[in-house]
DNA sequence: CTGTTAGCGCATTCAA
DNA sequence: TTGAATGCGCTAACAG
C-alpha cells in the first residue's frame, strides 16, 4: 500500500503538507491541497492507523472485553460501546474471554498491548487481586458487571439485590408464596446478590426460604432446560418460579409448554434482563429490565473521560419492572 | 508506559535481546531471558502493538464490518470471527453499518486505516461499483451475504433461492396452497432471491402467486409486529405464511398469540436462519439453518489466507429443514 | 549468543 | 504557507 511519501512525491508537495491537509491541522493553499487530495484518490492512499497511534501517542481504538458477543446480553452491550465509539471517532477492539480465566487474561493482554484509548472489561474468572493490579496500573480501565473493592468508582453495574428482591417481591405480591428459584452456578457477585435479593424478599415477606426449591444451574438456554427438568420431578410444591435471567426463563418455559404445562395457569414465571426475546415468547416473560445498553454507553464514555483525564460523573442504573403475561394473580 | 528501552536498561541487555526473548524469535541466554523477563514484569510492560505493526509491516487486526451487533444473525457471526481470529493469534476490529452507506463506507475506510491482516465486510448499502473497487484494490477483502459479480470466489453467503424454496415446499407439502409471504423491504439480493424461492416453489406444485399476500417490511421485530396486522386485516385467505427470517415470524407469532390466534391450529409459520430463539417460542418455530456461525468461520479463513497469498477453498454452505411446531399438516 | 543500527509511516517541531 | 528533520517503539538485518 502507497505511504504519504508516495502521496507527497505524486502531489509535488512534502509529506508535512500531505499529513496536514489530510489532518486538516493547519492552513494549506487551495493548490497544494487539491493536488494531495488528487493524489491520495489516485493512489487510493489511507494514513496508517499504526504510524499515527505511534507517533501521536495516541490511538483511534477503544477495548472492549466480553464474555461472547453471541450472547443477546453482551450483543447489546457491544452495540452501545461501538456506538460510543464511533462518535467519539474511534473503533472498537473487540475479544471475547468465554468465562476462563486463560482467555479472559490473553484477551486483556492483548488489548493493553495495543495502547486502546479506552478500555471496558467484562471479565469474571480473573481474580479479585489480579484484577486490581490491572485497574491500578491502567486507570482508564473500566470494568462492567462486577464490582472490585477499591474501585467502586469505576464499576459499571446494576444493582443486582435490588431487581431479584423485585421481581420476588412481586410473585408474592400475587399471592404466590411458594417459589423456586434457578440460580446461576458462575461463580460471580452477581449470582449471590441475586440469590440474596430473593431471599430477602421471601422473609421480609413471611415467606419460608426452602433450600431445596433453589437450583443452580449455568446461566444459559442448556441449563434452563436442565432447570425445568428438576423441578418438573421436584417433590416439594411451587407456585412460581423466579429466574437468574431471561435466557433460563425462556427454556424453562419451552420445556413447560412441551409437556403441556400451562404459563402462568399453572407455574408463573419471572425472569430478569428484559432481552429483546422476551416479549415474543408465549406467554410474553414478565421481567425487570437490565439496562445493559445504558451500562455499555456509560462504561465506555467513563474510560474514555479518564484516558483524557476528564471528570466524569457515573449515573445510577436503575431496574424496573415489566409486566407482562408469565405471572398469575393466584388472589384472582 | 514503559517502552522495549526501558525494559532493555533495567534488564542490562539491548533492546534487540528484550524482543527476542518477548517474542521467542531467537536463542537467548537463559540468563538474559531471566533478566527481561523481570524486567518486565517489574515494569508491567507490553509491547506496543502499533510499534510491532509497523516494523513488520503486519498487523495481528483482524477487520468486521455488521449491520449491527446486537442483531443475533450479527451476534452468532462475529462470534465466529473472533474465534477464528484467536486461534490466529489476532484480534478483532468491529464496526457497525446499520444498513446506512455512509457508516459503512467510514468503517470500510477505518478498517483499511489499520491495515488489517484480513477483511470481512457486511454492507448492504455500498454501491456495486464502488464495492469492486475496494475488491479490486484490497485483494483479501472478503464480502459476506452479498455476491459482487466478478468476485464470487470472494463472497460468502447461502443460496437464499433454495432455502426459501424449501420452506414454501414444505408448506405445500403439508397441504397449504395459500400462503402469504412477508418480505425484507431491504434492498438487497437476499430479499430478490428468497423471494423468487417462494415464487418458484408455489409455481413448481401448481398453486397460483397471490400478489396480494406478499408484504414487505423491515426484517426485524417491529417488521413482523407490523406484517402481523397487516395479515390479519388482510381480505384475502390464506392458511400458512413464510416469513424472510426467524425475527419477522417470532414477533408475527406474538401478535398472532395476543389477539387469540392459535399457531399451527389456525395459521402455520415458517421462518428463516433457526435464530438461537426460535427454538424456545410457544410453539418452537419451523423453519431453515442458516449457517451464519460456519459462514462467519469460513469468511475469517478465506480473507486470512488471501492475506497471506495462501490458498482456500470455500465450502458450500447447506441450508437445512428444521422441523419444528409451528406448521400443521392440513391433511391430517 | 548479543549489541548496534537502520528503517517502518507518520506527526510535529523548527526554520525558512 | 511550506519543507527538512527528528522521533514515536519496535523488528530485523548485520556485525561481532
Amino acid at each position: 500500500m502507497a505511504t504519504i511519501r508516495d502521496v507527497a512525491r505524486l502531489a509535488n508537495v512534502s509529506v508535512a503538507t500531505v499529513s496536514r491537509v489530510l489532518n486538516g491541522t493547519a492552513k494549506v493553499s487551495d493548490e497544494a491541497k487539491n493536488a494531495v487530495l488528487e493524489a491520495t484518490h489516485a493512489l487510493g492512499f489511507y494514513l496508517n492507523a499504526n504510524a499515527r497511534a505511534l507517533a501521536q501517542k495516541d490511538s483511534e481504538i477503544i477495548g472492549v472485553l466480553v464474555s461472547e458477543v453471541s450472547d443477546p446480553y453482551f450483543g447489546v452491550m457491544v452495540r452501545s460501546c461501538e456506538e460510543v465509539a464511533h462518535s467519539n471517532e474511534k473503533i472498537l477492539l473487540v475479544a471475547q474471554g468465554f468465562h476462563e480465566e486463560k482467555r479472559e487474561l490473553r484477551a486483556i493482554n492483548s488489548l493493553l498491548s495495543h495502547r486502546c484509548a479506552g478500555l471496558v472489561v467484562h471479565a469474571l474468572a480473573v481474580p479479585d487481586k489480579v484484577m486490581a493490579e490491572y485497574m491500578k496500573s491502567f486507570p482508564y480501565m473500566v470494568m462492567i458487571n462486577r464490582v472490585l473493592p477499591g474501585f467502586e468508582d469505576r464499576c459499571v453495574n446494576i444493582n443486582n439485590f435490588r431487581g431479584m428482591y423485585l421481581t420476588t417481591k412481586t410473585l408474592i405480591e400475587n399471592g404466590h408464596r411458594k417459589i423456586a428459584y434457578v440460580n446461576s452456578s458462575h461463580r460471580i457477585l452477581d449470582a449471590d446478590e441475586r440469590c440474596n435479593g430473593y431471599r430477602q424478599a421471601l422473609l421480609d415477606h413471611g415467606c419460608e426460604v426452602n433450600e431445596n426449591l433453589i437450583l443452580k444451574v449455568s446461566p444459559s438456554l442448556e441449563g434452563g432446560t436442565t432447570a425445568a427438568h428438576k423441578l418438573l420431578e421436584h417433590k416439594d410444591e411451587f407456585t412460581a418460579v423466579a429466574c437468574y435471567n431471561d435466557a433460563l426463563a425462556a427454556a424453562l418455559m419451552a420445556v413447560f409448554a412441551d409437556k403441556g404445562i400451562k404459563v402462568p395457569e399453572q407455574i408463573s414465571v419471572i425472569g430478569f434482563d428484559n432481552l429483546f426475546l422476551s416479549s415474543c415468547l408465549n406467554p410474553p416473560l414478565t421481567t425487570v429490565t437490565n439496562p445493559v445498553d445504558i451500562m455499555g454507553k456509560y462504561a465506555t464514555l467513563l474510560s474514555l473521560a479518564l484516558y483524557n483525564h476528564q471528570e466524569f460523573k457515573l449515573p445510577e442504573f436503575e431496574t424496573k419492572l415489566i409486566w407482562r403475561k408469565s405471572v398469575r394473580d393466584l388472589e384472582k
